[in-house]
DNA sequence: GCAACTATAATTAGGAG
DNA sequence: CCTCCTAATTATAGTTG
């Protein structure tokens, strides 16, 4: 039987499985708000997030409208 | 009598001032969420985006963590 | 044009398989 | 590690002041 979602307090996730479940779901939560937000008001959007445990950047959408708009993402 | 929410059709918003109204609501929604993750998952998270009138773009968070992070953002 | 409201849609925490 | 489930929370479209 589930229990459906509990109140999440605000702060770090201790539990490593647990932070590490709720960084996948919301990332996609994030692009897809993103998605709807270009679609439905015509602006280019572009997210770039750092994971935990790497300095590789994820950067959305893949072919990024940055390139479009003649701005640079440089790695120094 | 307030109707709450409507479905919304996933194509752009035909309505310059509806379309204007739903850019600043889900604008903060989107960052909203992105301090979230930030902080839930203790990840770096940037977003850039470039409203409909303008060449500038606006990034969140004002102090760019892709600084921390040793990238650069330019225009060219 | 804004802020507040509110009914409804959408997201998601925690669990189960 | 998934994917699915479901209740509860959260976001928000349309309206109103």
């Amino acid at each position: 039987m589930s229990m459906g979602r509990a109140k999440l307090k605000m702060e770090l996730i201790a539990k490593e499985k647990t932070r590490n479940t709720t960084y996948h779901k919301r990332k996609q939560g994030i692009i897809k708000k993103a998605n709807e937000f270009s679609i439905l008001c015509d602006v280019d959007t572009s997210i770039i997030i750092f994971p935990p445990n790497s300095n590789e950047p994820e950067i959305w959408p893949e072919n990024p409208v940055i390139k479009s708009r003649k701005i640079s993402l440089l790695t120094c």
